[in-house]
Parts: C-alpha cells; structure tokens; sequence
DNA sequence: AAAATAAAGGACAATTTTATCCGAATTATA
DNA sequence: TATAATTCGGATAAAATTGTCCTTTATTTT
C-alpha cells in the first residue's frame, strides 16, 4: 500500500507529536530507536517531512524534531503520504494503464477508484493529533 | 497497490478470457502485444498464473494459453492477488509492524483495515468472468 | 523422422527502492 | 572563541523488483 519510506515517515511523524504534546523536542537517532527503523534512513524521510512543512526541526545541542500543537490538527495523513509517495496512490489506475481515465477505463476502474476514493477520504479526514492521542493513553504501538 | 507483475498479471489473465470466450488459445506474443506489457516479463508470469492454476497452457505449435468458461466464473481476482503478490495486502499492517495485530494496533489499525476489508471482499467478489465482459462489449480497456 | 512452433525455465542485466556513510553547516554551551 | 551536538546533503552500497536473453522441453505439422 505505502513504500517503506512512506511507513517510517507516517510513524516518525507521529511520535514527534506525541513528544511534542510532552513538550519534548527529538533527535533522529531517539526517534529511529522508538519507531525501530534504520537511522540514517529515517534521517533523509525527516528532512523530506520538513521541507514540505509536516514537522520543524531545529539544528545545533538541544536541536531535533518537533511539531506545534495547532499544526497536529491541520496536518493530516494525506499530506505525508503526499509529500513521500507523491500522488500515484490517488490518480494511478489500479491495473498500471498510463493513468485512471473514466472515459477510457480499465476492467476494475469502477470497484477500484470506489475503495480508492474511501482511501483518500480516510487519509484526508485523520489529522497527527488524532493518531498521537490513540498512542498517548496506550490505546496504540508503533513498534513491537 | 498491486506490483507490476501483479498488474500485468490482471491484464493478461482477463485478456486470456476474452479471447477464451471466442474460442481462441492465445500466445504470450500476442498477449504482451495486447495489453501494452514486456513480453519475456509478462511469459514470467503467465508461467506463475499457470502453476497457480489460474489459466491453463498448452505446449507446442497451436498452443498458448486458454482458461475454461467454467473457471472464468470461480477464479476472483484474489486468487490472482495472491499468486503473484502473496498475502501482504491482506496480513500486513499499514504502518509496517511486523504484522496486522488488534491485540496490539498501529494508530491506523482500525481505519486501515476498514478499507482493506473492503479491498478483500472487491477481490474476493470479482471474477475473471465479470472483467472479460465489460471488455468484449467495449466498455472497458487493456491498454491505451 | 525431421522441422517448426510455442511454453518452461535458468541465468543475467537494468532499474528502483531501501539503506549506509561521511563531511558540511548550524547553533547552544563551556 | 572553541567545542560539541545536531540536522543537512551528497555519494555510495545493498537489496528487491522489473526486465531480457537463451536453451530446453513438449507437441504439431510436414
Ligand atoms: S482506469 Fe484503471 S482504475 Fe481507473
Ligand atoms: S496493526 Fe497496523 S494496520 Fe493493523
């Protein structure tokens, strides 16, 4: 469904929110032992999330990651996936034809952009907030 | 969504149908031709749809590949899903945990497997007959 | 029986994705 | 001002996926 990077970056994006509603700035190297992903990996995926703006980081001691309380809630999901995947998951046809055309459809075109749709409406209705609260009262994981 | 060889795989398995509708056995040749895809890439899986009994083939001058009327109704496309890409799409966790666990969810859990329950029941609902149809009257594309 | 046709299968090549490493830039603190 | 901590960015490496080529096997036709 998400490539790896996409994964590590939804993941990463939420534990710096759950850290940052602690009041706690986070370094990649903390953030790739919470999340168990590869460090220098996860490194590039975090400067990808603050280029587009997903989260801030800071450089230099007491340096990391954080994110402002009111962005948790304009930050939804499909901006991350956006910002790593890009827009494949949302105009790409589900049977590889060069796009998803309604005039000239593939066999699945109407059972496929159905789930597609619900999809895109799912990662465009749950915000950083949402995902970090479940997390906080130990209702969720991001790791095993 | 689906890998390459899996998209081919759909493509060429429906096109195999069709053609099998008139009565016609077709070549790996042709059938790469039709659906727009790299033939010694598509004879790969053609070989896989073969193992896994989804179409049947036939060595030899006036062979190819051919797929019972019968079959055409009870092979869905989850049976193809699965041949080519296994079973991540239905096991797998959003996030990329190790594995999908309610005992022990990812912050996406619930939301994400709303939709890939319904992503299941598409697949499992669809059959090889169904695809072929909307083909042969027109409505519906292989390639462009 | 020989020749021709088509799938099967193995080895290899190219591309993309995932992952690592290291030096440069930035900034707080001693 | 020097040092250390931290992100940034480029180069490179490893692994997975996608794609090609060529030989073998089965089968029909001559
Ligand atoms: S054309 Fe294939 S999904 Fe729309
Ligand atoms: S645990 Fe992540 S989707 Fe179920």
């Amino acid at each position: 469904m998400f490539s790896k990077a996409c994964e590590y970056g939804i993941r990463a994006a939420v534990y710096v929110a759950l850290q940052s509603l602690e009041g706690r700035r986070v370094s990649v190297n903390e953030i790739a032992e919470e999340i168990d992903s590869p460090i220098a990996f996860t490194a590039k995926i975090l400067q990808q999330l603050t280029r587009s703006k997903v989260i801030h980081s800071v450089k230099g001691p007491t340096g990391g990651f954080e994110i402002e309380r009111t962005d948790m809630d304009t930050v939804k999901l499909s901006m991350i996936v956006h910002a790593i995947d890009g827009d494949d998951i949302y105009v790409g046809c589900g049977l590889g034809l060069k796009e998803c055309n309604a005039k000239k459809p593939c066999p699945l075109h109407d059972k496929f952009v159905a789930i597609r749709t619900d999809l895109k409406k799912m990662l465009e209705s749950t915000s950083l907030y949402e995902l970090a609260t479940g997390l906080e009262v130990g209702l969720t994981y991001l790791k095993r």
